[in-house]
DNA sequence: TATGAATGAGAATTCATTCAT
DNA sequence: GATGAATGAATTCTCATTCAT
C-alpha cells in the first residue's frame, strides 16, 4: 500500500520530470544542465539528487513518462475503431496532433531516439510498449486478412518510421500542410505504398 | 594542380576523420572528445588543430566525407537501372550492404540525424544531397507513371525513413535476417504498402 | 537591506580579490592563472567561478577594490588641509606610506598601468577617479592663484607621474631613503621644478 | 674580426627584431606569438629558433635595439647644446617627435615598462643607459649651478617620468596638442614646477 | 641552414555530484 | 528533508619549442 510519503515522493519526481521536459524542449538534451532543471522545477539542485541518482536517471524517467502518456492516448483513441485502416488513421491523426500540440515533447522524443546514445529509444521500455501496441494491431489485422502476410516486426517498424519522419518534417517546416493532408498521405503510403 | 603538401594535408584530414568515425561509433557523438580522436588517430591533440579549426569542424567534415561516399556509391549502383522499382531495389540493397559493411559509419549517420542537435542531418548539406537524389528519382518515376501522383517531398521522406529504420534494426539485432529478405521487404513495403 | 547571503558573498569576493592581489604581486599580472588565485585563496578553481564570471573580472574587480581604497584614503587624509602645498604633501606622504605598507598592491597598481594591456590604468574607472580628484585640486589651486595657469590635465598627469615613479623606485631599491626625504623631494620637484 | 657569417647572423636578428616590433605594436606584447613574428619577418617559425633561444629573448633583444636607437638619437640631438635648459628642450622635443613618428615603438616601450614583468624596463640595461645619460646631464648642470642641489637619481627619475607620461597621453589622445605646446609644457614643468 | 609539422603542457571554463548546515 | 556552496575532473583550444627532412 502506498504511504503518504510514497505519494509525495512520486509527486516530486513527476514535477521534476515535467520541468525537465520543458527545459529539454528549450535547449536540447545535451545542453540541459541539472541546474536548469532545478531552476525550472523551482527546487534546489541538491533536492534533485534526493529523488534521482543522476542526471541520466532524470532524463530517462522523463522519457518514460512522456512516452507512456502518448501510448495511453493512442490506446484510448482507438478504442471502438473497427478496421485496421480506421485504427491506423486514428492513431496517425492522434499522434500528429499530439506533437503539433506538444512541440516540447517532440524534441524530447527525438532526443530519445538518438539510437546509440546511452539511452536508446529503440531499446527503451516505453518505446517497446509503443512498438508492441503496434505489433498487436498488425498481427490482428493480418489474422483478419486486412494486411498481407509479412514479418510483423518489420511491418511495425516501417509504419512507425513513416509516421515519425512525417511529424519530424512538420516540425521543421515553417508552415506544415494541414493535419488532414498529412494524415491522409501517411495512411495512404502505409496502406498502398507508392506504386500507381 | 595539387601540390604534394595538399595531398599530404588531405591525407591527414582523411586519417583524422576516419579515426573520428571509429570513435563516434564506439562512444556516440556527444561523448567523443578531441583527445579521443587524437588518440585513435595516433597523433597529439595539438596536431588535430593544425588540420581542423574546432571539434565541430572535425565531426562535420567526418559526416560529409562519410555521407558523400554513400551517396556516390548509390549513384553509381543505379546507373543502368531501368524502371523505378529496379532502381529502388538496387539502392536499398546497396545501402543495407554499405551499412552492414560499415557499422561504424552507421552510428555516425544516426548521430547526424539527431534532429535538433547542433548538426542536424535533416539540414545537413550531404543529407540534402541524398534526399535530392531520391526526389529526382521519384519525380521522374511519377512522370513515367510508375508512381502515383503525390507530394514528392513527403514520398521521399517516407521512403528514406523506411530504409533507414530497417537498417537501424538490423544493427540492433544480434542476427539480422539475410540481406535479400530485408531488401525484398523494404521494396515491397515502399511499392505496395501493407494492404493485402 | 543586506541579507546575510549578500554579506557572505561580499566577503568571499573580497577574500578572492585579496588572494589575487598577493598572487599578482608575486608573479605579475599576465602570468597569474585562475588556479594560482584559487590556491592562494584556499578554494577550488570552480569556486572562483561562483563569484566571478571570468579571470578578467577577478583582476578588474581586484584593481577597483585596491584603487578605491587608496583613493578613499587620500581623500580622507586631505580633509582639513589648507593650501595646495599642504594638501599635496599630505597626499604624497599618504600615498608613499600606503605603498610602503602594501607592496603587493603596488605591483597590481603598476600592472594596471600597462597602458595598452587589455585593462589600461589610464582608462580604468578608478584611475580616472584618482586623476579627477587631482584635477579638482589643481583647478581650485589655480583659481586661488597658488598654481600658475596651465593645462589642468597635463599638470595632473605630470604630478601623478612623478609621485608614481618615485614610489616605483622605492620599491626597487633595497634600502629606500626615509619617507620624509622622498616626500620632501617630490613636493619640491612638483612645486618648484629643478631650476636653482 | 667579423666574418661574413657574423654579419649575416646580425642582419637576420635585426630583421626579426624589426618584425617583432611591428607585431608588438599591433597586438600588444602578451598577445604576440612566435608565429606572428615569423610571419611578419617572412621566415619559418623554426628559423626564429636558430637565432634566438626563446620568445623572451626575441622581445628582450627587440627592446634593446629599439631603446638603443632612441638613446643614440637623443645623444646626437644634444651635441652642441649649451645650457641644461636648451639640452632638455632638445631632448624632450626629440623624444616626443620620435614617438609621434614611431607609435609602434612606443607600444613596445611601454610594454617594456611593465615594471615587474619578467623583463623590467627599469632594470633593463638600455633603460639604464637612458637614465645614466640623463643623470650625467643633471650632475653637470648641478655643477654649473643651473639646477639646484638634490638627489641626482631622484631628479632624473622624475624628469624621465614626466616626459614619458606626457608622451603616453599624446598617444591616447585622438588629437594631441601641437608638439611645441607639449615640449614647452614639459620643459616648464620640469624647470619651474607648478608654483605660480 | 631553413623549414613547418608535430608535440604536449597548460590555460580558461563548465557542470555533475557531494555534503555541511 | 531541503539547500546551494564547494568541489575538481573533464573539456576545448593555444602556443612555445623541438626535430626530422
Amino acid at each position: 500500500m502506498k504511504t503518504k510519503e510514497d505519494v509525495v515522493e512520486e509527486f516530486r519526481k513527476q514535477s521534476i520530470c515535467e520541468a525537465a521536459m520543458r527545459v529539454v524542449a528549450r535547449k536540447g538534451m545535451k545542453d540541459v544542465t541539472v541546474q536548469d532543471i532545478a531552476d525550472e522545477a523551482g527546487v534546489a539542485k541538491g533536492t534533485i539528487y534526493i529523488y534521482f541518482d543522476s542526471r541520466d536517471e532524470i532524463l530517462s524517467r522523463t522519457m518514460e513518462n512522456a512516452t507512456a502518456s502518448l501510448v495511453d492516448k493512442l490506446g484510448a483513441a482507438c478504442r471502438g475503431c473497427l478496421g485496421f485502416r480506421e485504427t491506423l488513421e486514428k492513431r496517425v491523426r492522434t499522434q500528429i496532433q499530439h506533437f503539433d500540440d506538444n512541440r516540447d515533447f517532440f524534441r524530447l522524443y527525438l532526443a530519445m531516439a538518438e539510437p546509440f546514445g546511452e539511452r536508446r529509444l529503440k531499446q527503451h521500455p516505453t518505446y517497446q510498449t509503443y512498438l508492441s501496441q503496434l505489433q498487436r494491431l498488425v498481427r490482428d489485422a493480418i489474422a483478419r486478412g486486412e494486411i498481407r502476410e509479412a514479418n510483423v516486426e518489420r511491418l511495425s517498424i516501417s509504419i512507425a518510421s513513416v509516421i515519425r519522419d512525417i511529424i519530424l518534417h512538420r516540425m521543421i517546416e515553417r508552415e506544415p500542410p494541414p493535419l488532414d493532408s498529412d494524415v491522409e498521405f501517411a495512411v495512404d503510403f502505409i496502406m498502398r505504398g507508392i506504386a500507381s
